[in-house]
Parts: C-alpha cells; sequence; structure tokens
DNA sequence: GTCTATAGCTTGATAGAC
DNA sequence: GTCTATCAAGCTATAGAC
C-alpha cells in the first residue's frame, strides 16, 4: 500500500471497520458531528446500523477515530519533512521557507495525489480546528506534539522574534491553511470563477509565500 | 443606543425577539446550528417554545436572522473605515496597510468594547466561514458586495500583483482573521499560557502587520 | 461479526385556548 | 403575543437470535 493509498483500498477488500470509517468522514465533514447521523453513515457504507456500536463503542468513538486515522500518517510525514530541512541547513538553522513548506507540503501533495479520503479529511479537519466545541480537545491530541516542533523550528529560523509573536504566527497560518483546506466554494464566488477552491497548484504557489513573508513581517514589527 | 451597545440593552426592555436571538447566537456559537436544539434556545432565553415559529418562523430563519442582525452593522462600518482612509490617501491609492485596517479594526473595536454578544458573534462567524454546508450562501449573503469593495482596493494598493493572488490573499486573511474570533482557546494551550486568544490588543498588534505582509510577499512573488 | 427488533428519548413544528 | 399539549419523525444505543 502507497503513501497515498492510505486507507483508501479497492471497495471490495475493504473490512466494515474502513467502509465505516470513509462514510463518516464524508458524512462528518459536509455537515459536521451534530448534522451527521448513524443512521445516515451506516446506508453510505452499506453497513448495518448496530455495527458502529461493536465497531466502535459510540458516535463519538467513531468522530475521533476518524480523526486519528490519517492524522498519525500527517504527522509522520511532516516531522520527516521537518527533519529533512534541518539537517539540509545544518549547522545553521531552517529557513521559515523551508519549515513551512515542511508543513504545508504533505497536506498538499495528499490532496494532489490521493484519493477523495484525503479531501473530506481535510475539509473536517477545518471545521474541528474551528470548532470552540471540538478545536481544543481533538486538535491537541492528535497535532500538538508535532506542532511544537515546528513552532521551535520557526522560532529558531527567527531569532529576532518575540515567542509570542511566533505563537500568534501560528495561529494565522494555521486558519490560513485550513480555510483553504475548507473547499466551501466562497473563493469561487467571490472571484467571478477566476479562483477554485479546489486548484491545489494554485493555493500551493500561494500560500507558502504569503505565511513566510507575514512571519517575517510580524518579525520586524515596529522596528 | 450607542454603536457598541448594538442589539444588547437592559434585559427588562429586551423583546422576545431579541431575547431569542441573544440566546441563539450565544448558543448557536459553541455547538453550532445542529448541536443546538430551540428547547435550549428558548429555555435560555426564558421564553416559550412556540415562540420562535411565531417570531422566526423556524429555526433555520432563526439562525439567518442571527447572522443578518450584526452583519449589517459590521458592513455599514467597514465601509465608512474604508472611504475614510480613502479618502484620506487621493488622489493615491489607499496603502495596503490602511485597507487592512478598516477590514480588522472594526472587528477588533467591537470586540474590544461591546457586550459578549459579540463574542459570540464572532466565534460563530468564524464556524459559518469554514462549514462547507454554509460558508458559501451565507457569508456571500451578508458580506459580498462589501468584500468586493476592499478587495478592489486591495487591488488598487497592490497594482503589480495579480487579480488571482488578491483573491487568493484575501482567502488566507480572513482564514487567519476567523480562527482567531472563534477563541478555540487552541493558542492558550500550544503557548502554554504565555499567549491568550481573548487577548484583542495582542491580536490586533499582530494581525494586521502579519496580513499586510503577506500580501506583499504574494505581490512579488517570485520576481 | 452480522442483523432484527425495539427501547427510551429528543427533535422541530403546530393546533387551538386564552 | 403567549402558552399548553401533543404529534410524527428521527435519534443513539442495546438485547438477543443467528
Amino acid at each position: 500500500m502507497s503513501l497515498y493509498e492510505g486507507g483508501e483500498m479497492a471497495r471490495a477488500k475493504r473490512t466494515t471497520k474502513e467502509k465505516l470509517l470513509d462514510a463518516a468522514e464524508k458524512l462528518f465533514a459536509r455537515k459536521g458531528y451534530h448534522g451527521t447521523s448513524l443512521r445516515q453513515i451506516t446506508r453510505e457504507a452499506g453497513v448495518d446500523l448496530a455495527l458502529v456500536n461493536y465497531h466502535f463503542g459510540g458516535k463519538e468513538k467513531l468522530f475521533e477515530a476518524v480523526l486519528d486515522r490519517r492524522g498519525a500518517m500527517l504527522n509522520e510525514e511532516r516531522l520527516r519533512r521537518l527533519e529533512e530541512v534541518c539537517r539540509a541547513a545544518a549547522p545553521r538553522p531552517a529557513a521559515t521557507e523551508a519549515v513551512v513548506g515542511a508543513f504545508f507540503d504533505p497536506i498538499l501533495d495528499f490532496l494532489e495525489h490521493a484519493g477523495p479520503g484525503w479531501h473530506s479529511y481535510f475539509s473536517l479537519l477545518a471545521w474541528v480546528n474551528n470548532s470552540p466545541q471540538w478545536g481544543k480537545r481533538l486538535m491537541g491530541k492528535t497535532f500538538n506534539a508535532t506542532v511544537k516542533r515546528f513552532i521551535e523550528a520557526l522560532m529558531d529560523s527567527l531569532p529576532k522574534a518575540a515567542p509570542e509573536d511566533i505563537y500568534w504566527g501560528y495561529n494565522f497560518l494555521t486558519g490560513a491553511l485550513t480555510l483553504s483546506l475548507a473547499e466551501t466554494g466562497r473563493l469561487d464566488v467571490l472571484s467571478g470563477g477566476l479562483c477554485r477552491s479546489v486548484d491545489v497548484a494554485a493555493l500551493r504557489a500561494r500560500l507558502g509565500p504569503f505565511v513566510a513573508a507575514g512571519l517575517r513581517g510580524l518579525a520586524q514589527r515596529g522596528g
């Protein structure tokens, strides 16, 4: 199973657990946790209603399992690339652009080369990240350890910046990223069709430069 | 009624309609549309369940009324400030920093000087903006006309930038803004308490510089 | 592991008295 | 405008047959 096929095997070979995860991922991404019922999920998965409780132990556990599945893969790939750019730059710290790239590129690569499951997953992640109900606990559980490594690397790359500036900068960075991943179609409407929410190449060309320049601007704030 | 008290009068003087809007705003912001029931809303408002249908015609209409109420005030204030900075700079175009300030400052002023209703409203807005279900239609209905004016002003301020860069830049800008408004508390956890999600002064000092630098970086992309 | 059947509860909406 | 009472539908979860 290649990196980019993670969790998206041919229909015939998927286990019941995977069918449920795939269906839940798709529907939770569209309508949120409370807006999706187990009946809709099991219908989409072609599986009996009672099997959610057998395999996962309830709706909320299923929700967390959906977030965990690809979150672990994302963390692995991000850390691999962070280590790569740090090693390439040693003994100097990696440049801001390189650190930011190690954070964004795994997502963009999954979106460009993998199946629709990753699109749903990232859209769901955007929703969770902006949710007062889920954001703090669920994002933290999956991503805090990795994010702290990236924040350290950003601080190393911008030694003149105050730590507060880097924390706020990370907040802006992840906000810009997650809205882009939500694929709401709003960008399409505003631009009259000139830009498309799902155009990963266009996003890749602009997100890194915007964020790196923004972080540098923060680091030189006032001086 | 001063600008900053909009919709938040003394408890005794509020009409039933306003009580319902205030309660719905607070609860929708915390748990989303599907996560909030009309029974919770009417209990919080101290009002009978049946009155939602009498005054608004259903749950979804109530939801849209919540978004409309303060959205109109926000648009007015944003356009007033945009005109101000454009007039001050004429005949040259207003600077990127000034346009971005006219877009952010009304929100930051409402958060700093007005009651908790505005916090709930902006938190709800963050959620709606990142929702595939609601984002395109509801954000567009309330904000498209105003946003188009700001995008034009941004294009004028950065004549070397391609229109696509400005549209994507606006997307990043609003993502950074809305995650900050969601007040999920995640920033507090990541920074070990050094930064606080609800610290409007800290946000004000950093959001404008980050975004303006990001937009300039986009405009000079590759060259 | 899977499926049937159902318990126990909450939901949004409304008819009709006042 | 307000309130009581209620309806039909949908919800999560589970006990128990296979």
